[in-house]
DNA sequence: ATTTTAATTAGTACGCGTTCTATAATAATA
DNA sequence: TATTATTATAGAACGCGTACTAATTAAAAT
C-alpha cells in the first residue's frame, strides 16, 4: 500500500476538534438564545467558516443538535444525584430518582423536544438517537437503583426498561397531549413504579 | 344588536367546508406520496387557492397535519377490533389490544412521528395535540378494557393514564433510540400490563 | 348605486435546511 | 517544481413555513 499523491485527509484530531469546535458554538447559542437560534447559517457565521464546510464534518443538523443532548442528560443527572445525595433507604432512593427523572422533562419541555423528539416528520429515514458510554449510564443508573431492590438477577434488565419507556412515555404524553385530562404525573409514575416491583410499597414513602 | 353593514362573516358551514377540503387533499397527499410531500404551497395549489388565503382558516401547517392523525388512529384502531374479534375472554382482549397497540406504532414509525412526535424542536410554544371526541374514544377503549379486567372503579383511570402513556413510551423508545438494546417489546409490554393489573397472569397467555 | 366590512388575492420578503457547481487553497508525492 | 488528491470556499439555487402589504373581490346594509 503505497500512499498516494496529493493531499492526506485530515487527522483524525483535526477532525474532532473541529466538531467539538462547532457543538461548542451551538451549545452557546442554544443556552443563550434557545433552540431556535441554532441554525447552520448563523453557525459557520459565528465559527468563521462558510455554510457548506459544517457539511463536511456533520451529515446536518440533527447531527449537531444531538451534541446537546449530553448536556440536558448531564443537567437532569445532576438533578437527580442532587436529590439522592441524603437518601440511603434503596427503595426511596429508586422511587425519588424515577420521580425526579420525569418531573425534569415535564418541567422542560424543549429538552424533553430537543433529545426525545427531535425527528422531522418530514424525513423518513431511521432516526438516530446516538447511545454513547455517557448517555448508556444516565440509563444505566435506574438499572443499577432496581437492582439493589430486586434481588433476583434475572428479570432486572426487562423491569428497567419498561420502567424508563414507561417513564419516557409519561413525559411525551403530559407534553404533547395536553388536552387530555391526564392523571397526576407523580400518580402515574409511583403506580407504574410500584407496580414494576410489586412486593414494595411506595404509599408509605409519599 | 342591529346588524353591522359589510360582507357579514362566512358562514360556520362554509369555514368546516372550506377546512374538510383542505384536510381532504392533504389526506390524498399523504396516502399518495407520504408526509413529506405535504406542504402549504403544494396544498394551496391543488384545492386551487392562494398559499396565504389557507392561514386564514388554520393556523399552520401543524393545524392541517392534525387532521392526518384521525386517519392513522382509526386504521390503527382497526387493527385492533380485527384482532379482538373472536376473543372473548376479558384478560385476553385486554392483553390483545395492548400489544397490537405498541405493535402498530413500532411497525409504522412515521405514523408514529406523525401523531405523538410531531413538534417542530425550532418552535417552543405549547405543543397542540387535538384530543377530540374521536380521539379521544380510541383511548377509552383501554379504559374499558381495563375496566372489566379490573373490577373496583376507584383506580381504574389511574392505571389506564399510566397504561397508555407507558405504552406510548415503549413505541417512543423503541421508534427512537435504537442504538439502545432494548428488552423486545412484547415482552416489555407483557410486563407493563402484568405489572398494572398484577393480579391476572398473563404467562399462560403468550 | 353607493357604502361598508370581510375575505381573498398576488406579490414580495425573510430565514431556514439542503444541494449543486465551480473555484481556490492545501499538502503530500513524483 | 510539477503533479495530484483532498479540503474548503463562495455563490447560486430549490422548496420550505411563514409574515406582511396592497389591491381586489364579495356580499350585505344604506
Amino acid at each position: 500500500m503505497a500512499k498516494t499523491a496529493g493531499r492526506p485527509p485530515r487527522s483524525e484530531s483535526d477532525i474532532l476538534e473541529f466538531r467539538s469546535k462547532i457543538a461548542k458554538q451551538a451549545l452557546a447559542i442554544y443556552r443563550a438564545e434557545g433552540f431556535g437560534a441554532v441554525s447552520m447559517r448563523r453557525l459557520a457565521k459565528e465559527v468563521g467558516c462558510a455554510p457548506m464546510t459544517i457539511y463536511a464534518h456533520f451529515e446536518g443538523k440533527q447531527d449537531i443538535l444531538r451534541y446537546l443532548w449530553a448536556d440536558v442528560l448531564t443537567d437532569m443527572s445532576g438533578e437527580i444525584q442532587g436529590k439522592l445525595e441524603r437518601i440511603n433507604v434503596p427503595a426511596e432512593r429508586l422511587q425519588i430518582a424515577v420521580q425526579t427523572f420525569v418531573s425534569y422533562w415535564v418541567d422542560h419541555p424543549d429538552h424533553f423536544r430537543l433529545v426525545f423528539m427531535s425527528n422531522d416528520v418530514t424525513r423518513s429515514d431511521v432516526s438516530t438517537f446516538v447511545m454513547d458510554e455517557e448517555t448508556l449510564a444516565h440509563f444505566q443508573m435506574f438499572s443499577d437503583l432496581l437492582h439493589v431492590v430486586l434481588q433476583d438477577d434475572r428479570n432486572v434488565k426487562a423491569s428497567s426498561d419498561t420502567l424508563i419507556s414507561g417513564m419516557i412515555g409519561i413525559a411525551l404524553c403530559i407534553n404533547t397531549i395536553r388536552d387530555y385530562p391526564w392523571t397526576d404525573a407523580r400518580m402515574m409514575t409511583d403506580r407504574l413504579l410500584a407496580s414494576i416491583i410489586s412486593p414494595v410499597d411506595f404509599a408509605s414513602l409519599s
